[in-house]
DNA sequence: TTGTCATTCTATAGATCTATAGAATTCTGT
DNA sequence: ACAGAATTCTATAGATCTATAGAATGACAA
């Protein structure tokens, strides 16, 4: 047997068949992209590529899982923390916008390629993109029940255009590698919770800052 | 009188050939889609596409073109118009959400599948998008000079965002017709002015902060 | 009607591409 | 070194797909 020291082999090729898939499906999308370019990039021949995937779209099935699980994971505990509400939204901000760069062609082509997955393998993924969003629209009804956000905040509006604004950073992000990621996280947060109009007395090193001041 | 006539019905069918590139495209991306897609859904045969188009390469040029051309002449007129700042904004987000709606296919095609055009005539695309990048960019620079805007604000990171934004939402308009844009855009226009946060007497009835002393 | 031009059709060459079958090679434990 | 299993290779069937050539059809002026 010994199965499991083997599979240490077949485990080690199979990760580098899923980031040879990502690179090239990022490059030139999944109908653009050839077996054989990906076989080519991991090294191997063409016809090999099968021993690792069952069909071409098994692989975008196994890119677009790679590209998106532990980043949903990572949401999960993001929400389940203790933090206050601002530093649950950074956090969510950094986790997605550091995704880009770490595994970033994965995630890309789960964004712009799941769609031509069938129905069924489509189910799961849609299933964590889900709750991925309903856990940060769970974050910003907190929000605005403890007083940090507007009461009449659209919650379901909001998370969604957070992701929708984090995901068009990632297209730059992955074209420029040399974008400074913390600076971006610094200006998109304060974007999401402060917008661009010039706030009186805006900073909130704490909670006061209901008593005083009307309008000017 | 003859020539008009006759080039009409050129012009007509040609245009029906770029709408039907463009719903195809947007389907199934460019290199899923096939020429035979593309003639069936205009109703002719595949051969007979070839009569409007060089090829299929320059097929996907033209409805790119299409996409962005006229969208970009409105965010012209609306940089060079009067209204102040966060009319502009709104203006500006109202174009670009709208477009998704009425060619919304041709549209999702230049974001998603411009990469696949040969440099050469990426380039006027390119060119056109950095356009509207950077009118927008102006108008709010603009709102930082005039006092509408912290001035601490980096325009080219708004700029980039809100067009990020609104590309995000766009994917979701296309794909859910019911959605109702006028109070997606309000909320869009609220979130870049305001953010989520509360903020005190945050009306401006207009008046008060533009008149005063700042020179132009 | 007839000739002319515009438009569409049929048929196909030539180039891919996916997936499979079976042979060849490499690895691992004994 | 050997046997069996794991991995990779070669070769190819079968199915597309793009683009072109030339025939057929339609519209219209004279």
């Amino acid at each position: 047997m010994a199965e499991i020291s083997e599979s240490s082999r077949y485990q080690h090729q199979k990760q580098l068949a899923i980031r040879s898939a990502a690179s090239v499906f990022a490059e030139k999308g999944f109908h653009g992209a050839s077996t054989r370019d990906i076989a080519e990039r991991m090294g191997i021949k063409q016809g090999s590529l099968y021993y690792y995937f069952k069909s071409k779209e098994d692989a975008l099935g196994e890119v677009c899982l790679f590209g998106i699980e532990d980043y949903v994971e990572h949401m999960t505990s993001i929400a389940a923390s203790n933090q206050p509400f601002e530093a649950k939204l950074m956090a969510t901000i950094t986790s997605h916008l550091s995704s880009y760069r770490e595994r970033n062609e994965a995630l890309k082509v789960h964004n712009d390629e799941r769609l031509y997955l069938p129905e069924d393998k489509r189910a799961k993924l849609k299933a964590l993109g889900s709750r991925y969003r309903q856990q940060l629209e769970m974050i910003f009804e907190e929000g605005a029940s403890t007083g940090a956000l507007r009461d009449t905040v659209d919650c379901h509006f909001a998370a969604q255009a957070v992701i929708g604004m984090c995901n068009g950073w990632g297209d730059i992000i992955v074209r420029d590698p040399d974008l400074d990621l913390f600076d971006l996280i610094q200006k998109c947060t304060d974007l999401v919770l402060n917008g661009f109009v010039e706030r009186r007395k805006t900073k909130r090193d704490g909670n006061e800052a209901v008593v005083n001041t009307k309008d000017q």
